[in-house]
DNA sequence: GACGGCCCTCTTGTATACAGAATGGCCTCC
DNA sequence: GGAGGCCATTCTGTATACAAGAGGGCCGTC
């Protein structure tokens, strides 16, 4: 494999998965040290974060991990709302009901599935459900669009330690888009997925309010005397 | 201007604008000697272009310009109509009135501009309904994404050579959506856009099905005669 | 005459060296 | 004591050199 694509999936894994916090500068020399590469393929990766916008090359020349703030998220969630509900109307149009009736049965058994694997199995169902709906709309240029607005939405997900409870309404959710998709009812699928989108935006705006909240009592150096206790 | 930067517009701007045609191979050292500068940054050009979707690196190594086919234009349009409406619809609740009752004003002197300055002038007039439109939403995550699906159909308008009767009923169109954005008419605005994006979109169809034609009179090598005549 | 293998050339990917610019710290002066 | 300027360090941007790999063409053989 290219030394710029692994260099490229390591960083995008340790910024989605929060190793690199928000604000950090992100030096090329240390990182191809670090990366054990030169500074060529490191610079080819960054540049790849940078349009994706996971890297923030804006303020200053040295890329900087943006954070993840409400307001980011709720403009994320503008763009995904648009192309979602798009993606799920033509994905009930063109689909193969097949598949998404195994995804229905997949759904319902989600409490079994969290209960078995984990938050890591019921993401794999996930990931199968948007490999579905990517293949079922046949648009490379959708399918591109969605992905660049997902990636945002993993750091989001990693925040929040997965709450079970929503984690079953959220499998419910997608049972109901799967259904709509299965039976080719694209308005409904896309009504189906604005509930979805919703629900999910309301966890992760409560979850991002919660760590303000604690990250203001451990961190802000104007309400002193919490931390140390 | 950084070098690579300089590479990029020009390299885009001969994309855009048809001089370098569909299938032409893009070699970096041949580039990069055209361009007068090393291949480091014209690397970082190409890498851009790549990611932009201007440049095919997936068919092998060496990168090409791809072609624009009705296909891809189908779907870039499915992914715009997705971007647009949700645009239309949240600038309409959030857009300053007196702004798009300038617009108004502007796309009913359409004929007029289109007679003094050409169909450059009115496609200035429509890149100030896109950044009013832009501004209005308020949504970096929303611009970026429209601006990488409205790159693909600047190419496709360079193609037909600007119809000026199209033109004068798309103005009227934009005189539709800046109405309804004005009147903060969510719904109305949103259904203004379909009805325009749905007569570009078989304005760009019929164009490239006339070039198909004459591509195939003036350059297939199976129906041979016709091109020395 | 056709097919297969070998060699050559051109391509990309990577490493390293160098120059210009910006930032941070430190010293000096007011 | 504070503020401003200068210097040094470090960063990025660019150029060039090198190596590995793939593709094409040519020659030899069947």
């Amino acid at each position: 494999m290219l030394a710029s694509d692994r260099a490229y999936a390591s960083l995008r894994d340790d910024i989605l998965n929060w190793r690199i916090a928000p604000g950090t500068a992100l030096s090329e020399t240390e990182l191809a040290l670090r990366l054990g590469i030169s500074r060529t393929p490191l610079r080819s990766a960054l540049a790849r974060l940078a349009l994706e916008g996971l890297v923030d090359t804006s303020r200053g020349r040295t890329g900087v991990v943006p954070d993840v703030s409400a307001e980011s998220i709720a403009q994320q969630f503008e763009v995904r709302e648009a192309l979602e509900l798009q993606s799920a109307r033509l994905a009930a149009r063109r689909r193969d009901p097949a598949i998404f009736h195994e995804l229905v049965e997949s759904f319902a058994h989600a409490s079994t599935t969290l209960a078995d694997g984990g938050t890591d199995a019921y993401y794999a169902v996930v990931a199968r459900f948007d490999a579905a709906m990517d293949d079922a709309v046949g648009n490379p240029a959708m399918r591109a669009a969605l992905a660049s607005v997902r990636i945002h939405l993993v750091r989001a997900r990693r925040l929040g330690h997965d709450n079970p409870e929503r984690l079953l309404r959220a499998a419910a959710e997608h049972r109901l888009i799967c259904e709509a998709v299965r039976d080719g009812d694209a308005e409904l699928a896309a009504s189906a997925t604005a509930v979805h989108l919703r629900g999910s935006l309301t966890t992760i705006t409560a979850t991002l309010r919660v760590r303000a909240a604690a990250g203001q009592l451990t961190e802000d150096p104007t309400t002193p005397g919490q931390e140390g206790a």
